[in-house]
RNA sequence: GCGGAAGUGGCGGAAUUGGCAGACGCGCCAGCCUUAGGAGCUGGUGGCCGAAAGGCCGUAGGGGUUCGAGUCCCUUCUUCCGCACCA
């Protein structure tokens, strides 16, 4: 009797699904349909856990689904190798960050490996390789060419922690996403940024293709990101100067009810506004203290209304009324035009500034129907849509129409104008750090910011460079590196020294593994145009607007590019869940992390990813739980005995998969084979449609119950007709534990893999049950059960149970009111 | 505050189209086997009443539609996630 071991079991088939190369993706294959299944390229840093696992694991099912439904499927796998945490070893240990780098990629590789997942390992990428980010720098220069590309100076996210700039998207609530205690502080600089603003609508408009395969909320995420709001501009000008502040106002019909004009503390005309006014020094003092608050956004949220009045006033344009301009806490310099108009009665912001600093309240926009407002007894703002009152020449029109003729008015008179704005800001790329891409472009002091020929890429990172992690970009202290000639006057020239955001490498690393080896383009166009979209994307909901949102970008520019026919890299998108232990997410910072080697080492990696997809649905968070894993390891070991104890006997049996045995089945055979393609249903359809491999494990796992339940199995039963439903069952488990599945397979007599097998296909005929276990309720609940033959109509499933002595006991001396039938399903007996 | 997702036994979860609530697994209980078990096998396991047959209750709370509701509608509550003074 042999026993389960997992170990070496799993070792020798990877042997020689690697010998074999069967996993690879053949490049433009016509007799077959393309499917490119994708999980998102880890950042090697730290140890591979079950969480990480669960990812992976999830694509690989369905991976080698696919591959035995037919598919020439392109799996591969990759290092998002550039960072930041390779620079902070470099400091804290002394290690070079290639050297950081490649160790843990080496280990990460070692432990996907010892997983068996079945990627193409000949297209493995890196992205610190200057192969790879070579190629960013050819992107950055057609950006560059296309205005797509530019530096300018401005305000931007500066963590002290990391000494570098960060994107918009890497603030969260005011402090760094790496270390969140540490504040981000504003700084001015020469920064390069991508102009994805030119995109706002389209990346907007775009998501249209992508409702059916993305999930909802990250389509929702992205749109809140995008933040695209209609509204307009209008001009009030500053009474007794020649200044005008302008607002933005998504509700222009609600101006006449204007009372004070509010400013944001960081506004870019409070120097010239103020200038001269009484009290000045009192003034600055309070900008200074409003503008070092902007903190914590939540706090920010739910903090007091604070404002101080200017002295000044300003002319409202359409009626002539001069309110007085203040300045508040509220106002944020950066979103719109930085300042507002304070309408109290229709809006609720404003309705609170105002009760706090007695503003007047004035009723401009009444409801369509019920009691009319009246200021004096409002206690919060009436914020919807309605029909126009005091508001002059515009009075009784209805919102909707007085914010069309409005903001028409305003523009031909010179004042305004219909206007969109967005929340979303061009992405900063420049990084003072070393281990990134260089910006490739040099400083000339005749020429200006001229770029690198495109022959003279990759621009390299030098490689001995002293990090300390203080100051400067580490770039600027390689004098050898730094200096170079200017590519258009030959004259002395220094390079840009700041390195790419890795979130450049990551936008498009996905194009690079159709043809990962092609040193002179970022890719073969055919081979893209074969390959993408990507089919399938699996990976953490954490990446909803940073990754998938520049990846989206890139895509764009790509297509701008001629380089790619396509809007969107990824038809659909599979957000899996995270893996916790106590209640969080593993994470290494935590200490709950469950290694993927341990597991390995333990139970076996088939355990370890059976257990990640039976625990719960993938999209759902799953709370590791050692005792669950147990559950599964026991599992596996029972199939394994239970093929083992009868696989000799059937080993030189020959037969179809699934099929039935000549001659008259017997009462077990048909028992057996009907459960075998009732489960073969199912798990198609989970596999197909839902991905819920968790009721496919259960389903696999009812079958082995019943194979036990019916032992044994050497009698009333066929080698062949055995061998068959034990075929059944090992393929079907192929996909989730393979390993064990392949030696189930040798154990049964085939010596060609189940990497040279088909999805079996279930027979609707051989599913069908003859007799079916029929409710029959008296008044919706369940009183009898009737054993009737399948298919049978209405009226005679009606006929048979109103025959059954039980139920016509049961029903005797009432009224029958209705019998609702539902064949094959219930019977309803309706009675008074 | 806005937007979204969710709420089912002791636990993870199942119920795919409105049709037997609790599949499958964990845990627990009992038994068998064993020198031994963190192994294996068999049976039981939502709550209440009952010796049993059986009955009643039960999917966060309340209401509704329906022959029939975990599923649809209204409403309240709770949890989680995202955004957050976005004008």
């Amino acid at each position: 009797m042999a026993e389960y071991e997992p170990q070496r079991i799993e070792a020798k088939w990877q042997r020689v699904w690697e010998e074999k190369g069967v996993f690879r993706a053949i490049d433009g294959d016509s007799g077959r349909p393309k499917y490119y299944v994708l999980e998102m390229l880890p950042y090697p840093s730290g140890t591979l856990h079950m969480g990480h696992m669960r990812n992976y694991t999830i694509g690989d099912a369905v991976a080698r689904y696919k591959r035995m439904c037919g598919y020439n499927v392109l799996h591969p796998m990759g290092w998002d190798a550039f960072g930041l945490p390779a620079e902070n070893a470099a400091i804290k240990a002394g290690i070079h960050p290639r050297e950081w780098t490649n160790t843990n990629i080496r280990e990460f590789r070692r432990v996907l490996r010892r997983f068996g997942f079945s990627y193409d390992w000949q297209r493995e990428i890196s992205t610190c390789e200057p192969e790879y980010y070579r190629w960013n720098q050819w992107f950055f220069l057609r950006m560059l060419e296309m205005g797509i590309a530019f530096r300018k100076k401005s305000k931007v996210n500066w963590c002290p922690e990391c000494a570098t700039v960060l994107a918009n998207e890497q603030v969260i609530d005011g402090f760094c996403w790496r270390h969140e205690t540490t504040r981000v502080e504003m700084k001015e600089l020469e920064q390069w940024f991508l102009r994805i603003t030119q995109y706002s609508d389209e990346l907007l408009a775009d998501m249209a293709q992508l409702r059916n395969g993305w999930p909802e909320r990250v389509l929702l995420m992205q749109e809140n990101w995008i933040g695209k709001s209609r509204g307009a501009r209008v001009n009030f000008s500053v009474d007794g100067t020649r200044l005008g502040i302008e607002v933005f106002t998504t509700r222009i019909d609600t101006i006449y009810g204007a009372s004070a004009l509010v400013i944001a503390a960081g506004h870019a005309k409070m120097n010239d506004l103020l200038e001269g006014v009484r009290g000045r020094a009192a003034m600055d003092a309070q900008i200074k203290s409003m503008l070092q608050r902007s903190t914590k956004a939540a706090d920010i949220a739910t903090a007091e209304k604070e404002g101080f009045f200017t002295g000044c006033f300003a002319v409202n344009p359409f009626s002539g009324e001069k309110v007085p301009v203040w300045v508040g806490n509220f106002v944020l310099a950066e979103y719109g035009t930085g300042a507002v108009m304070c309408v109290p009665a229709h809006d609720q912001r404003d309705y609170e500034f105002a009760k706090k600093y007695d503003l007047a309240i004035k009723v401009v926009v009444q409801p369509v129907a019920g009691q009319p407002l009246r200021a004096e007894r409002m206690n919060q703002a009436y914020t919807d849509y309605g029909n126009l009152v005091d508001s002059g020449r515009y009075s009784q029109l209805s919102s909707e129409q007085a914010i069309e003729k409005m903001a028409a008015d305003a523009e031909s008179a010179g004042f305004g104008h219909a206007e969109t704005t967005y929340r979303l800001k061009d992405w900063g790329v420049s990084r003072q750090r070393y281990w990134g891409t260089p910006i490739p472009v040099v400083h000339c002091a005749k020429d200006g910011i001229v770029p690198v020929p495109d022959e003279q890429l990759p621009v390299r990172l030098p490689e001995n460079v002293s990090i300390t992690g203080l100051g400067q970009s580490p770039l600027a202290s390689v004098p050898a590196w730094l200096n170079t000639t200017c590519p258009k006057c030959g004259g002395p020239a220094r390079r840009e020294t700041d390195t790419m955001d890795t979130f450049v490498d990551s936008s498009w690393y996905f194009y690079r593994y159709t043809d990962p080896h092609n040193s002179s383009a970022a890719f073969d166009k055919g081979k893209v145009a074969y390959w993408f979209q990507i089919d399938q994307y699996v990976g953490g909901i954490t990446h909803a607007i940073l990754h998938l949102l520049y990846s989206r970008f890139f895509c764009k520019v790509m297509r701008d590019l001629k380089l790619v026919g396509h809007d969107e890299p990824i038809a659909r998108l599979f957000t899996q869940g995270m893996v916790q232990k106590g209640g969080v997410a593993m994470s290494k910072s935590r200490g709950n992390v469950v290694g993927a080697i341990d597991m390995a080492d333990k139970y076996g990696c088939d355990t370890g990813r059976l257990y990640t997809l039976f625990a719960a649905p993938p999209e759902k968070d799953l709370e590791w739980s050692e005792q669950g894993i147990e559950g599964s390891a026991r599992f596996l070991n029972r199939v394994f005995r239970l093929v083992d104890k009868y696989g000799a006997r059937l080993k030189n049996v020959s037969l179809e998969v699934g099929g039935s045995s000549d001659g008259s089945p017997t009462v077990k055979e048909k028992l057996l084979v009907r459960r075998l393609h009732q489960t073969l249903k199912r798990v198609t359809e989970d596999f197909d449609t839902r991905w819920h491999f968790n009721t496919s494990i259960a389903l696999i796992m009812e079958l082995v119950n019943e194979l036990m339940a019916q032992e044994p199995l050497d009698r009333d039963i066929s080698p062949a007709a055995l061998k068959g439903v034990f075929e059944g069952l090992v393929l079907m488990l192929s996909p989730m534990a393979p390993h064990i599945a392949e030696e189930l397979w040798a154990m049964l007599g085939n010596s060609d893999g189940i990497y040279t097998q088909k999805w079996p296909r279930y027979s609707a005929e051989l599913a069908r049950e003859e007799q079916i276990e029929i409710p029959v309720q008296i008044n919706g609940k369940v009183r009898a059960r009737i054993m009737v033959e399948a298919g049978l109509s209405e009226d005679k499933l009606k006929q048979q149970a109103m025959n059954d002595p039980h139920l016509a006991s049961l029903v005797a001396g009432k009224q029958i009111v209705k019998v609702v039938v539902v064949p094959n399903k219930l019977v309803n007996i309706v009675v008074r």
